[in-house]
RNA sequence: GGGCGCUUAGCUCAGUUGGUUCAGAGCACCUCGUUUACACCGAGGGGGUCGGGGGUUCGAAUCCCUCAGCGCCCACCA
C-alpha cells in the first residue's frame, strides 16, 4: 500500500501510546538490570499543564527513554502534589461562588469538598502528559496526599520533634491576610514599590518641642510603644530619657537609644512597631516594650484602631495621613521605593505577625546536603547554580511549616491543657493520649484523672505543601515507612532530577536535606535545571498574561513529536527560553522529513541485481559517519545538553541520512534497487529511529513497526541502543573531500545554467588519490558522463578547485573569459594575503619557538598549500589571457 | 546594599585548557529549481571589526582591568 506524503500524528500517536500502555513497557519492577530513575515533580493536582511542564517532562522523557534503550531498568514515577495553599483557595473560591462561606463550615465538611474537587480535576494534568508521550510509570502513580505518604509526613513530623529538629514558637512571621495563613520566608516575594516616607511630628511629653520620625506605614503609629534614637546622635541627647505622645491615640511612649538606628536615615528618629516589624521587634525585646497588635487577621484594623477599627489597612493609610495632615502633624512626604514582600500565591502584600508557628531548625540538617552539592556528589546542571544553592544553604533560617489551612497534613500535635507546655507530638491520638498522661504524672505529683482521647484537641494548623513534597524521592517507594524495603533500596538515589530554578530552594534543596536525614544519602545524583519558558517579548508565559499556548492544542497542530523537537530546539539547561511557536513547525517539519524518507525506502522495488559501486561505498560511509555522530551525541547527553544532541541527531538524519546517503543510493527513476542495498538501508533506518526515539517517540515506533511485523517484545520502545564501534576518520574525510568536488560541480551549473539533467565531464588535475573513491558517488550527484584524469591544463573549460586539484568542466559555448580572469584573481589575490599572514607568523622568530610543534608544523602546511595554490591560480590565468 | 551570570550573524544560541578545519550552527532572509520521498522540498548565497575602551601575549571571542547595558539570586534599614 502507498503511504501518504504527508504524515498525520494524530491518530499514529494515540495508537502507539495505547500500544505501549497496554504491553506495559512503562512499568519498571525490582529487576536484576541496574535501575534508572527519575520521579516528576509532582504537579499541582488541580493544575492543568502549562508551558514549563511541556518544557521539563519532554526532557524528562527523553532521558527516560533513552536509558530504556541503553538497558537500563528505566522507572519514571509520575504523581501528583496537594498544593495545599493553591488548592485550598481554588476550593475557597469556587465555595463562595456558590454562597458558602468557608468560615461556616466544619473542617470536615471543607475538606469533603476539597476532596470532591480534587478528585474532579485531578488527574488531569496526568492524562495531558500522556499526549505528550510521556512513558511514566502509571501504575506508580502517587498523590502526596495518598495514605501512605500522608503517613510518611507525619512520622517525619514525629520524628524531627523528638530529636528537638522541631519547635513550636512565638515569632514574627510572614502573614497572608487574604489566604489567612502564614508562609515561608521563600514563598514571599519582594517587589519594588513606589510609595511614601512620611515625616510626623511627635510631641515631646511636658514640653512644645517636637520629634520628628519618618516613617513608610503612617497606619502603623497605633501600634507604636517605643521612639528610638541612635544614642551617638547629638542632635538628640536633650531627648534621652524622655516621653512622645503617640498622635491621634495620644499614647505616652518612651524614647529608647540603640545603636540599630541609622543617624543618615530619615530623621535619625525611629518609631517602634514590635507588633508589625521584624526589626521592631528586636528592639522591642531587648527594650522590653508592650506589644501592640492593631491587625485583625484579614488586616483590617481592629480596635487598637479606634475609630479606624474594621477598615482594611490600605484605606486606612490614606485616611489617617488625611487626618495627620489636619492636625498638623506631618511635616513633610517625600517619595520611596521600597521592597513589598507579597505572598507568591495570592499576591497580597504580606503584613509581618507575631504569632505561634511550628518551626523546622535548618542550620544542623542543611550540612550535609551543602556539602553534597558543593563536593558535586549532588551535581547541578548548569553549575552555576551551586553559587546560589551555596548563599542560600549558608544563610538558612529556620523553616515555617505550620499554615493555617485545612487542606493538607494535620499537624501531629494535641493540646491537652492551658499550658504553654501542655501538649504533646504523636503519630496518632492513642499513642497521643498516652504522651500526654505520661507527661502529667512526670510534671504533676498530684495523681490526676488520666486523660482520654476526649480531652486532647489536634492543632488545626496543615503543615506546609513542602513538608511533605521534600519527601517525594523517598516516600514515593515507601521508603520512610519501610526503610529497609526492596524497591527503596534499590531505586534509591534516583538519577536525575529535572525541575525549575525557581524551586530549587522549596523543593531541590530540602529534598537533599532531608535524604541525608533518612537515607544517609543524596535524592539524586543530577539535577537539571531548566529556564523559564518565555515568550518573544521576553515575558515569563502565564495564564494570567494570556500569553502561554495551550500545549495540547499544540500537540493537536504539530503533533507531540512536533512539539517535544520544538521544546528542545531551544532549551540549553539553566538558560531562560524563547518560545517560539515557529519551532514546532519546525519540529513537525522534521517528523515529516523522516516519515518522507522511509516513504521513499519503503517504495524502492528491488531486484536481485548487483549492488552498485556508489552505494557500497554510501553505505560504508554513512556507517562510520553514524558512529562519529554517535559518540558527539553521547557527549552531549552526557553534558545535559539536550538541544546539542537533538540538533546533532537532527543534522545526522536530514543532512547526511536523507540529502547525501538517500540521494547517492537513490535507483534511477523506474529502476529497481539492489536488494542487498534495500537491506543495508533499512538497516541504517533502524539504528536512525532508535536514536531518534527519545526525541520523536511516536513517530519512530510507527515506522519500525512498519518496517517489518514485531511481536511486543520487538517494540522499538525496549529495543537497544546502537553499540559504539570504531569509525574510519579516513573515509569520512574523504567523503567530505568527494562532497566539495560535487558542491564545485553544482556551483558551476547554477552560475552556467546548465541543468542537472544535462550530463556533463569532468577532468582533474593533481588528483589526490584517495578523492577517487567516491568517483562513483561523484558520477552520480554530479551527474556526470566521465571523470579524467589529466596531467596538464585542460583548455577552454571551466575550472574550480578543491584543495590541490583542479578540476575542469568543459562546456559547448564560449567562456566569458574576463569573468572567469575576474574570479581566479579574486582568489588569487585572498590566497596571496592569506601566505601573507602565515609567512609572517613563521618568520616571527617568538612564534616558531614559542608556539607548540604541531601549530608550527600546521602553519607550515598551510604556507605550502597556499604556495602551491597560487601557482596552479596563476597557471590558470596565463592560459586565458 | 551584597553575590552571581550574561552581552558572538535579523532571531535563538555553540565556541572545552588562548594557536589547525576560528569566527560557527539552526531558523529567518535572498537567488535558482514544478528532478519521478518530502515545497513541512532541493541546490546555492549574503550577513558579525565576537557590547565599548585599555592591557597581558609571538598570538585573544577565549586571560586581566575598566566602562556601558541586561538578567538572576540573596538581604530587616524605618
Amino acid at each position: 500500500m502507498a503511504l501518504e506524503s504527508k504524515y498525520s500524528a494524530k491518530n499514529v500517536e494515540a495508537q502507539w501510546y495505547s500500544y505501549w500502555m497496554e504491553h506495559g513497557y512503562f512499568h519498571s519492577e525490582v529487576n536484576e538490570k541496574p535501575p534508572y530513575t527519575i520521579v516528576i515533580p509532582p504537579p499541582n493536582v488541580t493544575g492543568v499543564l502549562h508551558m514549563g511542564h511541556m518544557l521539563n517532562n519532554t526532557i524528562q522523557d527523553v532521558l527516560i527513554r533513552r536509558a530504556r534503550l541503553k538497558g537500563f531498568n528505566a522507572c519514571w514515577v509520575p504523581g501528583t502534589d496537594h498544593a495545599s495553599i493553591a488548592t485550598e483557595a481554588k476550593v475557597v473560591a469556587k465555595l463562595k461562588n456558590e454562597g458558602i462561606d468557608k468560615n461556616d463550615l466544619t473542617r470536615d465538611q471543607f475538606l469533603e469538598h476539597a476532596w470532591e474537587w480534587t478528585h474532579k480535576h485531578g488527574g488531569i494534568i496526568l492524562e495531558q502528559l500522556k499526549k505528550l508521550g510521556a512513558s511514566c510509570d502509571w501504575e506508580r502513580t502517587k498523590f502526596t496526599m495518598d495514605d501512605d505518604l500522608s503517613e510518611s509526613v507525619i512520622k517525619v513530623f514525629v520524628d524531627l520533634y523528638n530529636k528537638g529538629h522541631i519547635y513550636r514558637g512565638y515569632r514574627m512571621v510572614n502573614w497572608d491576610p487574604q489566604a489567612q495563613t502564614t508562609l515561608s520566608d521563600e514563598e514571599v516575594i519582594y517587589e519594588e514599590k513606589q510609595g511614601n516616607l512620611y515625616y510626623l511630628k511627635y510631641k515631646i511629653e511636658g514640653s512644645n518641642e517636637f520629634v520628628t520620625i519618618a516613617t513608610t506605614r503612617p497606619e502603623t503609629i497605633l501600634g507604636d510603644t517605643a521612639v528610638c534614637i541612635n544614642p551617638t546622635d547629638e542632635r538628640y541627647t536633650h531627648l534621652k530619657g524622655k516621653k512622645v505622645i503617640v498622635p491621634i491615640c495620644n499614647r505616652v511612649i518612651p524614647i529608647i537609644e540603640d545603636e540599630y538606628v541609622s543617624v543618615e536615615f530619615g530623621t535619625g528618629c525611629l518609631k517602634v512597631t514590635p507588633a508589625h516589624d521584624e526589626n521592631d521587634k528586636m528592639l522591642g525585646d531587648k527594650h522590653h516594650l508592650e506589644i501592640i497588635d492593631i491587625f485583625n487577621d484579614d488586616a483590617t484594623l481592629n480596635s487598637f484602631g479606634m475609630h479606624y477599627e474594621g477598615k482594611d489597612r490600605f484605606v486606612t493609610r490614606k485616611e489617617i495621613v488625611k487626618e495627620l495632615e489636619g492636625l498638623g502633624v506631618i511635616s513633610k512626604i517625600e517619595q520611596h521605593t521600597n521592597k513589598v514582600g507579597t505572598s507568591e500565591r495570592t499576591g497580597a502584600v504580606i503584613e509581618p505577625k507575631l504569632s505561634d508557628q511550628w518551626f523546622l531548625k535548618m542550620k544542623e540538617l542543611a550540612q550535609p546536603a551543602l556539602d553534597a552539592v558543593l563536593e558535586k556528589d549532588v551535581q547541578l546542571v548548569p553549575e552555576k547554580f551551586i553559587n546560589t544553592y551555596r548563599h542560600w544553604m549558608e544563610n538558612v533560617r529556620d523553616w515555617n511549616i505550620s499554615r493555617q489551612l485545612w487542606w493538607g497534613h494535620q499537624i501531629p500535635a494535641y493540646y491537652y491543657g492551658d499550658g504553654k507546655e501542655d501538649f504533646v507530638v504523636a503519630e496518632s491520638i492513642e499513642e497521643a493520649v498516652n504522651l500526654a498522661n505520661e507527661k502529667i504524672r512526670v510534671t504533676s505529683s498530684a495523681v490526676e484523672k488520666a486523660l482520654t482521647k476526649e480531652d486532647l484537641t489536634q492543632d488545626p494548623d496543615a503543615l506546609d505543601t513542602w513538608f511533605s513534597s521534600w519527601l517525594w524521592p523517598m516516600s514515593v517507594f515507601n521508603g520512610i515507612l519501610e526503610p529497609d524495603n526492596k524497591e527503596i533500596n534499590y531505586y534509591y538515589p534516583t538519577n536525575d532530577l529535572v525541575t525549575a530554578p525557581e524551586i530549587l530552594f522549596f523543593w531541590v534543596a530540602r529534598m537533599i536535606i532531608a535524604g541525608y536525614e533518612y537515607r544517609g544519602e543524596k535524592p539524586f545524583n543530577n539535577v537539571y535545571l531548566t529556564g523559564i519558558v518565555r515568550d518573544k517579548q521576553r515575558r515569563k508565559m502565564s495564564k494570567s498574561l494570556g500569553n502561554s499556548p495551550d500545549p495540547i492544542e499544540l500537540i493537536e497542530k504539530y503533533g507531540a513529536d512536533g512539539v517535544r523537537v520544538g521544546m528542545l530546539l531551544s532549551s540549553p539547561a539553566g538558560n531562560d527560553l524563547m518560545f517560539d511557536e515557529d519551532l514546532c513547525k519546525q519540529g513537525s517539519a522534521f517528523v515529516n522529513k523522516i516519515w518522507n524518507a522511509y516513504r521513499l525506502i519503503d517504495g524502492w522495488e528491488t531486484a536481485e541485481i548487483e549492488e552498485a559501486e556508489s552505494s557500497k561505498i554510501a553505505i560504508d560511509w554513512y556507517q562510520n559517519r553514524f558512529q562519529q555522530a554517535l559518540v558527539e551525541i553521547e557527549d552531549h547527553y552526557s553534558k545535559y545538553r539536550m538541544s546539542d544532541a537533538l540538533m546533532a541527531t537532527y543534522k545526522l538524519i536530514w543532512d547526511d541520512f536523507c540529502s547525501w546517503l538517500l540521494e547517492m543510493v537513490k535507483p534511477e527513476y523506474g529502476q529497481p534497487i539492489a536488494a542487498k542495498t534495500k537491506a543495508a538501508i533499512i538497516g541504517i533506518l533502524e539504528n536512525n529511529l532508535k536514536i531518534l526515539h527519545p526525541f520523536v517517540p511516536f513517530i519512530s515506533e510507527h515506522i519500525w513497526q512498519h518496517i517489518a511485523e514485531r511481536t511486543p517484545e520487538e517494540a522499538l520502545i525496549i529495543a537497544s541502543w546502537p553499540t559504539q564501534t570504531n569509525f574510519d576518520e579516513k573515509l569520512i574525510k574523504n567523503f567530505d573531500f568527494a562532497s566539495e568536488v560535487i558542491s564545485g560541480i553544482r556551483n558551476i551549473r547554477k552560475e552556467k545554467n546548465i541543468s542537472f539533467k544535462e550530463e556533463i565531464s569532468l577532468s582533474v588535475m593533481n588528483a589526490e588519490k584517495a578523492a577517487s573513491d567516491f568517483d562513483s558517488v561523484i558520477l552520480k550527484l554530479g551527474n556526470l558522463s566521465e571523470i579524467h584524469y589529466i596531467d596538464t591544463k585542460f583548455d577552454g573549460a571551466l575550472t574550480f578547485r578543491v584543495k590541490s586539484n583542479e578540476y575542469f568542466i568543459p562546456i559547448g559555448g564560449a567562456i566569458d573569459v574576463e569573468a572567469e580572469i575576474a574570479k581566479l584573481s579574486e582568489e588569487l589575490q585572498y590566497t596571496q594575503g592569506f601566505l601573507k599572514s602565515v609567512q609572517g607568523k613563521l618568520k616571527n622568530e617568538r612564534f616558531v619557538s614559542g608556539a607548540p610543534e604541531q601549530v608550527v608544523a600546521m602553519e607550515k602546511q598551510k604556507e605550502a598549500d597556499a604556495l602551491a595554490k597560487i601557482e596552479t591560480l596563476k597557471a590558470s590565468l596565463e592560459s586565458l589571457r
